[in-house]
DNA sequence: CACTAATAGTTAGTGCACTAATGATTAGGG
DNA sequence: CCCTAATCATTAGTGCACTAACTATTAGTG
């Protein structure tokens, strides 16, 4: 990739500075975004014998953590609009895993809650994370750093406030 | 799942392995995924008033740089399938941004070409890279770092023999 | 030349993700 | 109390992204 990626002081000619601003190569947006999607799809096989979808495993995942959860809840911990949990949870109810209660005390709120067969499918979802890592055959050190980056791009991208290093509690 | 991909190595700690293993907090994916959509998110205001969707801005980066291309071309500079591309391309033409005409030569291929509108629209492109890095607040080399190993990732999640190859070399 | 393979794009169908608008419930202020 | 605000979730509508199935064109083989 060459020279003056780096380098684009105001007084650098700007012929070539803006040839290199546009390149794809050096978008990091780019690299971003095709990078999350080929890691989705290396999630995809390995999801399919659980019937779930990479949203759907990580709305599994905040559950496990703690288990009745409200439709923001769940929507502040993955970052998700309500309006997008909304469809997906109606499907991972007809799937059998959770359970969808009005609050009795706030019946504005809605109680997800994993059902039995929700909360057994944990066991199987343990081998998970060794298989993606297996798939990918990166240093683990390596995908240390990478997450710990991504959390400080999201800090900077969301206002700084809500970054979420890793779990103090 | 092979084998014994599931059994815990006896000789790690089993105790916080299989907690830490599934928790949030402690997913690339899922990182990646969030990284993704902030920083898409954060293009948004800035596409707005070029038209453009951060997915057409992409297509649009890619025709700044080689201007007649297939479908299935843009599709592997993007990481795209083509049934993704089908109908992104044609809200662009009905923008007026690209016209896409079948190639005399072989009539299965379509050419897509920027238009003068097209072309034209990449002046106000050139604005784009500096707001973002400024929304970010990042330092440069920073986000040197992680398109690089951003793009050992896209390598070892697509099977290594098509990472990014720096375009034309 | 006809018949089959391969190639390039499109269409259909599912599911995510967002914005904006809506419905339903609760909380607060006159 | 009632009436307005605010809060929580859902619906509607647009656009991406994928798989699978399909059409159309070209290439290859007997």
């Amino acid at each position: 990739m060459s020279r003056g990626t780096l380098n684009k002081p105001a007084d650098v000619a700007v012929e070539t500075a803006g040839d290199d601003l546009l390149k794809l190569q050096n978008q990091v947006c780019f690299a971003l975004a095709v990078a999350s999607r080929s890691v989705i799809a290396l999630y995809r096989p390995v999801l399919e014998p659980l019937g779930l979808t990479h949203p759907q495993y990580l709305v599994m995942l905040s559950l496990w953590e703690e288990n009745p959860r409200t439709v923001s809840a769940i929507g502040r911990a993955l970052q998700l609009e309500p309006a997008t949990l909304s469809p997906l949870l109606k499907r991972l109810e007809a799937a059998g895993l959770i359970d969808r209660v009005r609050d009795p005390h706030d019946e504005r709120m809605l109680r997800v809650g994993l059902t039995q067969t929700g909360r057994r499918l944990r066991e199987q979802a343990l081998g998970i994370p060794p298989q993606i890592v297996e798939r990918l055959g990166m240093q683990l050190s390596e995908l240390e750093d990478l997450r710990a980056v991504l959390h400080r791009v999201i800090g900077a991208a969301t206002g700084e406030s809500n970054a979420g290093e890793p779990a103090s509690g």
